[in-house]
DNA sequence: AAATATAGTTCATTCATTTAACTATTAATT
DNA sequence: AATTAATAGTTAAATGAATGAACTATATTT
């Protein structure tokens, strides 16, 4: 590839990554109740989906300091969303797992991301939306690698 | 489309944008000077490609309420990469412009961050690569369309 | 001339994040 | 077995980012 190629083919992605980032999480925070941050409800995701995670898995998911996801879940257990248990076994560790209210308040709220997220999908054919995601997600490995290094 | 694939569809969508901006943000954010962050870098990059803009100008752009604009353009004002002058016709108008040093800075960071992304997107062949962006190009353009409704 | 709209700022509050110091517990080493 | 290392998590202070409401100054509309 030409490098003057590549430089615009690198331009284009990181205008399109940025803005599509923005819009998309500015729309996505509509869906939201005022009292539940985009961090919070993808916090809630999280845990929904594992079930039960330690702050450690947060903090790696995440890409923060440990200490930022302590703060985080002190917000949110104080509105009654999270609950923490200590490992018995090794009593360093620390188990998150929603409350009923946290799971009902998630679910809320990921139904309304998906009916948006659904129609915005829905002006793509499906094959052109299969190549995309296929795309996305070998992206997602080389960040993955990039991490390590 | 069958509504569970759609769902399925939509599922991934979700995880991959979130997994692909936290893991890339954190990268980027690892190419930039200490006294720099993300969001200081992005307003670099939009004032320097437009040349002039103003307060209004970026809370468009970063889908955010005017005085956080005035709170973030403060800190990079006195950090001296920014500079304001009032509009002589409509005394109201504010413009942001870079400074020489702010420039500079762009510039310099600018650079590490296309190597990263180029090397990133250099795993790709340039026809999946251009077919991505061309839907990315899209995806933005419907998102362009649902923040107007 | 008065009322309304626009551009931007200020202030108080909340959330998110980092760094450094710390507690408690477990694992490794000598 | 006792000491040292490492690990999991929290605390506290500082900074950055965002909102909403009240405000100033200027322009536009009626």
């Amino acid at each position: 590839m030409l490098p003057i190629e590549i430089k615009h083919l690198v331009d284009q992605y990181i205008e399109l990554s940025f803005s599509v980032n923005k819009n998309g999480e500015s729309l996505v925070r509509d869906q939201m109740n005022d009292d539940m941050t985009s961090d919070q409800h993808y916090t809630l995701r999280y845990i929904y989906q594992i079930k039960s995670c330690t702050p450690s898995d947060l903090a790696k998911k995440f890409q923060v300091k440990k200490s930022a996801i302590t703060a985080m879940v002190n917000r949110m257990w104080k509105k009654g969303w999270i609950q923490r248990t200590r490992d018995e076994k090794d009593r360093r560790v620390v188990y998150l797992t929603l409350t009923e209210e946290g799971k009902a308040l998630y679910m809320k709220t990921e139904e309304r991301i998906h009916q948006l997220v659904g129609s915005m999908l829905n002006n793509f054919e499906q094959e052109e939306l299969k190549q995309f995601l296929c795309t996305y997600q070998k992206l997602q490995r080389v960040l993955e690698n990039y991490k390590q290094t």
